[in-house]
DNA sequence: AAGTCGGGGCT
DNA sequence: AGCCCAGACTT
């Protein structure tokens, strides 16, 4: 069974070596020489940063401290001076005291073992792999970002790589691979992935007509590349809240309004609105505009309708005026946008099936079919 | 599982 | 103007 898996397995690895052995980056500074020093390094200025903003980091850093000793017997300060422009400092630090940890318990020699390194502050997981894999040699699988976009497309993973569960699948996948590597070749295969993953496998427009492994690549086969990996899931919505105002006169008819020509729903007849959060405010200012002509109050249900950035709930009342003259003018300029406008700018009243006749927005004009049953009730 | 750290590149 | 990046760590 395993050696079947290491079968299927082998065209990966070897199609991948023989990309990595023409088109790799053979000469990036942490390579000469590829010490475990030299490797630990170059991973932890990696994370989060991309090659060519590390370059100059690593050189200036590693001419100032050439070796785990030096680095060890430097202030912190002066560490963090060589990270100044790199962000996240936390991992400068850990590094320093990574390295005075490594003075301290394994005689300034970087040690060999996974749990070792594993313990070491700032190394993960995939850190600690790529050290071991690079610089001596040993079968760890890396999952870095590189790794995570190259395997969910080989196997058209569905599902956010971020997710714990998407995560142990990758790492099973990127173990089951590493099986069918050469020993001789674990340095290599390591970096051929990343390569990989930042030259060809790239998240937008990938280069799939030069991958050396195209032809078994799932997502390619599916011809849904740019579907994988599966991306982040957007934050919940934000739910923001308004209060319409059905007015209504005694003839029945209803008030209706243009909306601001920008905005949501520009242009739209809509009906006039308040913000919610105004309740005695703002609300009870509109009420007061028609104080002496109030004849009915009605609170409706509430609506949700939602957009692409936020859903937005609508509390309806429904005021019914003794007479249709009453309704002046009224404009409340302390709201904020987008809600910012409010009663009665320019409109006029409207008989409720002439109403449904203008371009409103959806959930207005389900209030407005709403009047329209109300109606045909009341006839009956 | 979600938040935090961060400057830089990409669309 | 977000989104993502050779992640690890804390909450």
């Amino acid at each position: 069974m395993t050696q079947q898996k290491q079968t299927q397995n082998r065209p990966f690895s070897e199609r991948l070596l023989a990309w990595f052995d023409e088109h790799g980056r053979h000469d990036l500074p942490w390579h000469q020489p590829r010490t475990a020093y030299h490797v630990w390094v170059s991973e932890i200025m990696l994370q989060q940063t991309q090659v060519q903003t590390v370059i100059p980091y690593y050189q200036r850093f590693m001419q100032r401290f050439p070796d785990i000793t030096t680095l060890a017997s430097a202030t912190q300060d002066e560490v963090l001076a060589h990270w100044s422009g790199l962000g996240y400092y936390a991992r400068g630090r850990n590094l320093h005291q990574a390295a005075q940890l490594i003075v301290a318990q394994h005689h300034g020699e970087f040690p060999q073992d996974y749990d070792a390194i594993l313990a070491l502050p700032g190394i993960g997981r995939s850190t600690a792999g790529a050290i071991l894999a690079q610089a001596f040699a040993q079968p760890y699988a890396i999952l870095d970002g590189n790794v995570k976009r190259v395997l969910s497309r080989y196997y058209a993973i569905e599902g956010w790589p971020g997710e714990k569960k998407i995560e142990q699948q990758l790492w099973q996948q990127a173990e089951a691979l590493l099986a069918a590597v050469p020993s001789s070749r674990l340095a290599d295969y390591t970096q051929a992935q990343m390569d990989l993953g930042a030259t060809l496998c790239t998240r937008s427009k990938p280069r799939c007509d030069q991958c050396p492994i195209q032809q078994d690549c799932q997502a390619w086969q599916l011809g849904e590349v740019n579907r994988f990996p599966t991306s982040k899931p957007k934050k919940a919505l934000p739910t923001k809240q308004a209060c319409c105002w059905i007015l209504r006169n005694s003839l029945g008819q209803v008030w209706l309004q243009p909306r601001p020509a920008s905005g949501i729903w520009g242009g739209l007849f809509s009906l006039p609105e308040t913000p919610l959060a105004q309740v005695g405010g703002l609300e009870f200012e509109m009420l007061e505009k028609f104080e002496s002509s109030v004849q009915s109050l009605i609170e409706w249900p509430s609506l949700k309708h939602s957009f692409s950035h936020y859903h937005l709930m609508i509390y309806p009342l429904e005021v019914t005026l003794n007479d249709q003259a009453s309704i002046a003018p009224v404009q409340i300029n302390e709201a904020p946008p987008p809600y910012a406008d409010v009663l009665v700018t320019s409109g006029r009243w409207f008989d409720v099936a002439e109403a449904l006749t203008l371009g409103l927005p959806a959930p207005i004009r389900q209030i407005i079919e709403q009047l329209q049953v109300g109606k045909a009730e009341q006839l009956i």
